[in-house]
DNA sequence: TACAACTTGCAAGTGACTTGCACTTGGGGG
DNA sequence: CCCCCAAGTGCAAGTCACTTGCAAGTTGTA
């Protein structure tokens, strides 16, 4: 059996992750491992850049012979076991839905969401450290431990930009 | 007549901008001056932190004998209006519901929320500068123009971190 | 293998917004 | 100063993303 590389060690790429490995993770995260998490989180470690709810379930459709097996509910249930095991982030990018990404093997990173179509990019090289150096030095007088951040960018993308001035 | 500062020039504490001033700064941008703008300007800028709709909705109702004057529908266009005239901001801090904050004349600055409770406290002298050129240089083949970022913490208050360790 | 705790499907419910439409109003033009 | 209409409003119905209650099905462990 081919070795692979522990996800939380990884960098990008999991296109051929199996899901054994998917498997183990759940586990250790003391989770039931039930289909549905291993299709999300499949899903998701696929993707360069946050999904929303409804491509999650979409692309789980299309490994399924185009119908999801799950009920959106459980879609639902499951996204929020699976942050709440922090395997996945929910993104906070737009206020009309949620998008979620896989919260292991990659880089700290953030996003540029394009204004115009909603795409989104990777920002990568996060100067995450001196952002909580800043939250817990300015006048904070009630904090003292940040959990996390949230840092999205917004913009036009290029192809968009070229649209508008046609 | 007291000569006030010019909002765009202020810094923090508008505790007694006369409805004159926020008169002016909606034609400056060109909207039509209604009452509910002005409210909605003059709440949002007594407030230290970014409100949600209800909040607002209940401060205005406060000025007015307990009951607010506007229909919901009317607040939330509004807030729509004023969103597009960066008269307000719009925040991404909670999935559930929008919260909003006066766009002008208070320093760059972000935010920390508490997870527990949701208390908000501000986050100041924002390294906004180096923040964009991160998300110019890295990576991004698609995006030019940044227009915009969020910023926001999360972690838990003093207040709720102690009634954990009771 | 038995069982307790956890999950799911289904269907109904919730809540934050949005929209269609007829009525009103702010403010520029005459 | 008044007229007029684009812009704004109230009301009520609608939308849509998400949540929940409950009965039935799974998982993992004892």
């Amino acid at each position: 059996m081919k070795h692979y590389t522990h996800p939380l060690d990884m960098e990008e790429a999991f296109d051929d992750m199996p899901d054994a490995e998917f498997r183990y993770l759940l586990a250790g995260h003391r989770i039931k491992i039930m289909p549905v998490r291993v299709d999300i989180l499949r899903v998701l470690s696929r993707e360069k850049h946050p999904l929303s709810v409804v491509s999650i379930i979409e692309k789980i459709a299309k490994s399924h012979n185009g119908i999801s097996p799950y009920n959106e509910a459980t879609i639902y249930r499951s996204l929020e076991g699976l942050t709440k095991a922090k395997l996945v982030n929910r993104i906070l990018i737009d206020p009309d839905r949620s998008y979620y990404e896989i919260a292991f093997g990659r880089k700290h990173h953030h996003h540029v969401v394009c204004t115009s179509c909603g795409e989104i990019e990777d920002v990568t090289g996060c100067i995450s450290h001196d952002l909580h150096d800043m939250a817990r030095s300015s006048g904070l007088k009630k904090f003292r431990h940040i959990e996390s951040h949230s840092l999205e960018f917004f913009g036009i993308c290029l192809p968009c930009n070229k649209e508008k001035n046609i």
